[in-house]
DNA sequence: TGAAGGTGTAACCTATTAGGTTGCTATTGC
DNA sequence: GCAATAGCAACCTAATAGGTTACACCTTCA
């Protein structure tokens, strides 16, 4: 697993997109959680789960908090590709025959 | 939604991730989809379905991809991210009250 | 001290979806 | 004709996003 990508691009683990949304957008406006999963219009206890970091971001939830805060949605997609890259990369791989 | 990242980054519709497997990977090694199927471990109906962009790259997909080019699973899981991104700017946005 | 609001979490339910199996039809090459 | 491939449909399952409700535990404030 020690290819020139690796080697040029060495990875940490990257923070899930909820921490991120805590701590840079919940504490930035300062919204409760409760308050912005009602300004985003899905439960608390979903938001509460995306907050830290136990459901993944999911496009509908993307496309929500991009809305609400001007940002991208681009952001919010690739920092949960982000995460997912590097969970993928330290799980074992499935069981595949190689092509060529 | 003309912001600076769109003048930066003009976006045309990315092909969809099944379509670059099927004309980079299966025509590069090539090998047929019945028998890359048999390789990755999936059935033929998916990939068949993901070849034609039917359905989108999953982690456990982009993982047994990536296995068996030697390509990171990373190059998968952001065409599928771009994908959705695109897809995601060019839908209706959820109804939001927006913050701060 | 007690009420109010915020937080985390658990149990439960529903809708969606990834993915499998089977079977049919059409096409191509021997 | 026959074998292999491809696309697609119907159907089934396992997993998951997300909702509702409820409970326990803080703070803060009157």
């Amino acid at each position: 697993m020690t290819n020139v990508s690796n080697v040029l691009k060495p990875r940490f683990k990257p923070s899930h997109p909820g921490l991120v949304f805590k701590r840079q957008v919940l504490e930035g406006y300062e919204l409760s959680i409760t308050e912005a999963a009602r300004r985003l219009g899905v439960s608390r206890k979903h938001l509460t789960n995306f907050s830290n970091g136990h459901v993944p971001c999911s496009l509908d939830l993307a496309q929500r908090i991009a809305a609400a805060t001007g940002s991208g949605v681009a952001v919010w997609i690739n920092l949960q590709a982000n995460y997912d890259t590097w969970l993928a990369e330290h799980t074992d791989t499935p069981d595949v025959v190689a092509f060529g």
